[in-house]
DNA sequence: TAAGTTTCAATAGTGTTACTATCATTATCG
DNA sequence: CGATAATGATAGTAACACTATTGAAACTTA
């Protein structure tokens, strides 16, 4: 047992596990590496993955640069690990939030909704502020795979996450339209969308809609989903 | 007359206006400055924005680091200038295209297909590679906006031609179905949504689908625009 | 043709970032 | 208690993103 932060028991035993090549060494492994992940989480919240060095992460958390560089390789890997995160993170409340459903609409509602919506929970895990996590997805998660590393990356596993998410979705789509030829583009269009949407609705209004009283950004896209897929109710 | 390029003359006497706050000083009033547009659309393509650089620009169109930084404040606001000029181009091809349409409905199918299908055309415009453009719009015109100066640089007007683009194809929606909600929404997420489904398809091709003798994205789109607006035949 | 003005090249220099390397110190664990 | 792993402290390098200054062409206008 350590004796600095509790170890906090994760629901169910689950631990998420994480591709190894966002990491140099594990930060669930050590107090520091926790303190890695809820630090930088924090700073690149409040400043930005662009303005965002490990030089000010180092001083926000009181540790040294080279520290940081014995737990990931450099700035980018730790975006990927936190943003990887993320998708195992959603993935696992997908598979637990639809667990008891039967009906496959309603599943694909729920499923829309949950990759849609804004992020309100928190404190799932002890050391992670999902809400603060799920702004940097929406403002830096591009930026994963917008690189001249992807093609290597990937086939390392580095984007895993993102598409153990896609395909469980496309699978619901499958399940009410078997015949539809877009599964995977469809719900990777909805995700990243959802993302872009709830940028410009705060930075750049005319590229998006207000609606009073829904959320604008999951009522379309549950009624993008449903049109597309050609559900007759 | 300048004496080295020859000074094209744009076609019908067309001049993109492209917004000031993306130049420091004008890049098409020289010989210089379209060599700097032109280089940096050749070597942005082949290495990326992240390795680009102005002192591997200035090597590669043979001229000094200073001599850029008169064009440009930096290497994001090349970018921007860049890709601002992509969408007025844009806007400017489908005003052109759609103008002799009357059916709403084939105005809205053409617009999509411009949006989202692949440039093959080249040299509208003299020392512009519109494919590479293209694919640099692809590639990098997320990180345009996804920054921490958007709404300082929204204010002066840095985004106004993906905005016109939006708007002109929104403006179609609404003659379909005037009742419909989320018109900027649906056409703002086509348009980034065919981007990176591109992008998918090239470098994480799980994330998207293959349809055989058909351009998928383009045709994806178009259902789902008009499955979306409750198009019916 | 001379003078002014714009344009660009050349050079140098600064602060910051993204690392890498080395060695001392402190926990941890068998 | 001794070994080993984890961290801290410090230093240093190469590249990058600029800024500043000066001087030479070239082009413009009187």
């Amino acid at each position: 047992m350590s004796k600095t932060t509790p170890t906090f028991q994760l629901p169910l035993g689950v631990r998420l596990d994480i591709p190894q090549i966002t990491y140099l060494k594990d930060p669930e492994s050590s107090d520091l590496g926790r303190r890695i992940v809820t630090g930088s989480i924090e700073l690149m919240d409040e400043i930005g993955f662009d303005d965002f060095t490990f030089k000010r992460l180092s001083n926000s958390i009181d540790t040294t640069e080279a520290s940081l560089y014995r737990y990931f390789e450099n700035k980018h890997k730790l975006l990927l690990y936190l943003t990887t995160w993320y998708w195992y993170w959603l993935e696992y409340r997908l598979v637990f939030g639809l667990a008891n459903l039967t009906d496959p609409k309603e599943k694909l509602v729920k499923a829309i909704q949950m990759l849609t919506e804004e992020v309100q929970q928190d404190s799932y895990f002890a050391h992670i502020d999902e809400t603060k996590l799920h702004r940097i997805v929406i403002n830096e998660s591009s930026k994963t795979y917008l690189t001249r590393m992807v093609d290597e990356e990937n086939k390392m596993g580095a984007f895993r996450g993102f598409k153990r998410v896609v395909a469980l979705v496309s699978s619901i789509v499958m399940e009410l339209n078997k015949n539809f030829k877009y599964p995977h583009m469809l719900i990777s269009t909805v995700i990243e969308g959802a993302h872009h949407q709830r940028f410009f609705a705060e930075h750049l209004p005319s590229l998006t809609d207000k609606v009073r009283g829904e959320d604008p950004i999951s009522s379309f896209y549950t009624m993008m989903v449903l049109q597309s897929i050609g559900y007759k109710k």
